[in-house]
DNA sequence: TGACAAGTGGAGACGGTCTCCATATTTTGG
DNA sequence: CCAAAATATGGAGACCGTCTCCACTTGTCA
């Protein structure tokens, strides 16, 4: 499942100056960048920044995995520190804290999750979303077993839920409206089938 | 309000040619389509097109404006013959089979409502997805009224799904997903506040 | 019917993306 | 330690969509 090429030395260094560049300007907000830039900004030509990383996405992707990475592990705690249904909930706030706080995470997770939907084989492309999406399959299923929450819908509802607030970011209302849905997600999800 | 300019009568008929032949693209699956290209399918040049239309999401809006024009009317309807939570269920239930069935106006819908959120001016240009919004926002506003949906989150919540369900479109278990988190929100609603 | 306004079309400028390959660097094994 | 082989580099320039510009055509109005 690693990378099978151990990946020379001066190509693990320039790909390295190309992610903590990238991560540097997508902090400072550019995102709309001229592709080629992230090389020359880097100091890399552009063909070692097309061999590295084919697109844009690519990147962005490698730029946020370790921070993806890292709330899925937040997760995993919360799962084995707290009711399931407690978990789910305090994840899903903390991740959209988080995401409103990070508009590079959420524009990218958003641009991850609508690629994932076609019939491209995506390789690793979009890990770091699919690791959230079973962490948060893992979460539902953990408190749907437990009784606590509904079982007759599908984790997916919760991504597309996610995927609605990454890609209304900019919106004035954002924050409040990514916490609205949240709160209405999660009342529903405890709600029994009705009839 | 309306249209300043009365329009010369052959503008006027490249302006219908052009929306004509683009809906008939959209509807046949061709949205990436080189810009250019709908002047030349539709017989007019790309100047014609560009003045009417500046921009790709210019056009599209213009080939769903109707439609969305009509799901508005028939929101007003539910909402003149049911109890207001069911003309809003009803309402989002009727809407998400529509954009399911219509790939076109997923796209469309999303392109536009995540454009609305920057500074941009946004002439008429997200005049459908707005009228949407505020048919979202009267529902909910008249549910809330009635006491029969809670009213401590905003409509803004519900846009935000819906962007959502646009969003993810191409995905596998979009129908179930989509239904889901309708199912979800619509359960939220009609919870009390907790505490 | 003439004169003015309104609209047209398409050649080509522009700018971002991506490829290609002669050259440079690292690794390997003798 | 030194080839030779393997691996990686960089940046010039091809490619392709987007969009502008303006000499010309078409419609309108009196």
């Amino acid at each position: 499942m690693s990378h099978a090429k151990p990946l020379r030395a001066d190509a693990r260094r320039n790909r390295d100056a190309l992610i903590a560049k990238a991560r540097e300007l997508f902090a400072g907000g550019c995102f709309d960048l001229r592709f080629d830039d992230f090389a020359k900004l880097a100091g890399v030509g552009t063909g070692t920044l097309y061999r590295h990383f084919p697109t844009r996405e690519a990147l962005a992707e490698a730029v946020y995995r370790e921070e993806l990475t890292a709330l899925c592990d937040r997760a995993r705690e919360l799962q084995a520190t707290l009711p399931p249904d407690e978990a789910l909930e305090s994840f899903l706030r903390g991740l959209v804290d988080h995401l409103h706080a990070n508009e590079g995470l959420a524009r990218t997770f958003a641009t991850l999750m609508a690629t994932r939907s076609g019939t491209l084989a995506e390789g690793t492309l979009a890990e770091g979303t699919r690791a959230v999406g079973q962490v948060v399959a893992d979460l539902v299923a953990a408190a749907a077993g437990a009784g606590t929450i509904r079982d007759d819908v599908g984790a997916g509802a919760v991504m597309t839920a996610l995927q609605g607030i990454c890609a209304t970011y900019g919106q004035p209302s954002h924050r409040d409206d990514s916490g609205d849905l949240i709160t209405l997600v999660l009342a529903g999800l405890r709600t029994r089938h009705p009839q």
